[in-house]
DNA sequence: TTGTGTTTTATTGCCTCC
DNA sequence: GGAGGCAATAAAACACAA
């Protein structure tokens, strides 16, 4: 408890002559503690607000001011006054703050040397210069904080404005995912009913020759079933069937994968073109591979994982 | 002049370190 | 256990609008 059992400074104070010293007088901070007579010779700072220099007492009677706050320098000295006067506080002059702001802005803890020397200059009690240096560092913590919570709060601003971008790019993206989901279901619904009725009248071969043929002449199909699958899957950005596995099929006469795709068709369609520009062909792997058919039409299952689905494709619509 | 809000100085109690 | 730091707080000083 430093307030308790060092030196109360005020309520010493208080109760002393000018030309007493406190019952710390055994210190080597004696020197402090200067009289009116002595208090102005040695320290710039002496001046009549040091609350250690007594020269600018307030001596007339009924004076509300303490000697503490000697304003005026008319000091003709009642030592009554010293102690019948309430105690009070009194402001560091601005010469005494700038020094010891200098000396803070130099170094902010103050080491037992350093403060009697302060102290010394400063006319202060040394207590009084751990104080203010106390106070300062108190000071200092709290603008620091401030500071500190304006950039986390800019930083803040920033993440939440890019988030607020990352979530209308979502949305946007998740709506052209369903519209082409739409798109694919319809096709794919169109697809099994023509596939239906060429199985039912016994057409099946001479209608897939045809409409090959048909497409490989450039005239377009108008029952084209390969055009929802080129629509969707393509394009210049999206993988042609490489593999392998579309060609196998097509030589096996598998029915799912009639037609190899026609770049006449394709680019005619609108709905082709936002596939190219805006998902990337990972989006949509070939509806065979994901079970398409056993998946209700907006479900989003692009052939993750289960679990690794349900993580990516989280936000549903 | 006065009420009110802010700043500054100082105290108190608790904690840590040596 | 004493010294010193810190957080919380009191209170005086100060600023300023009404």
């Amino acid at each position: 408890m430093v307030g308790g059992t060092v030196f109360s400074a005020a309520s010493s104070l208080t109760t002393l002559l000018p030309n007493q010293t406190p019952a710390s007088a055994s210190q080597p901070l004696d020197s402090i503690f200067h009289s009116s007579s002595s208090s102005s010779s040695s320290s710039p700072f002496l001046g009549s607000r040091s609350i250690v220099s007594f020269g600018g007492v307030q001596g007339g009677k009924g004076c509300k001011e303490s000697f503490f706050l000697p304003y005026d320098d008319n000091g003709d000295e009642d030592t009554d006054e010293y102690f019948h006067q309430p105690e009070k506080k009194r402001r560091l002059s601005v010469e005494q703050v700038q020094f010891l702001e200098k000396s803070f802005d130099e170094e902010n803890k103050l080491e037992p040397e350093r403060k009697i020397r302060l102290a010394k200059e400063l006319g202060l009690q040394p207590r009084q210069v751990a104080i203010w240096f106390q106070n300062r560092r108190a000071r200092w913590k709290t603008k620091q904080m401030e500071k500190d919570y304006d950039s986390l709060h800019a930083c803040y601003n920033d993440l939440k404005a890019s988030y607020d971008d990352l979530l209308r790019e979502k949305d946007k993206l998740q709506a052209e995912v369903a519209k082409l989901s739409e798109k694919v279901f319809e096709r794919e619904k169109l697809e099994e009913g023509n596939l239906y009725r060429a199985e039912t009248k016994g057409f099946q071969e001479p209608l897939q020759k045809s409409m090959i043929d048909s497409a490989s002449e450039g005239e377009g199909s108008k029952v084209d079933i390969s055009s929802a699958k080129s629509d969707m899957f393509d394009s210049s950005e999206s993988p042609r069937y490489t593999d392998g596995v579309h060609s196998a099929l097509l030589e096996t006469g598998d029915s799912s994968y009639v037609f190899e795709p026609d770049q006449s068709d394709v680019s005619q369609d609108e709905g082709d073109n936002l596939s190219k520009t805006l998902l990337p062909h990972y989006m949509f792997p070939k509806l065979e591979d994901v079970g398409y058919s056993d998946q209700p039409h907006n479900s989003c299952h692009f052939g993750f994982p289960e679990e690794e689905d349900q993580a990516i494709w989280s936000w549903s619509y």
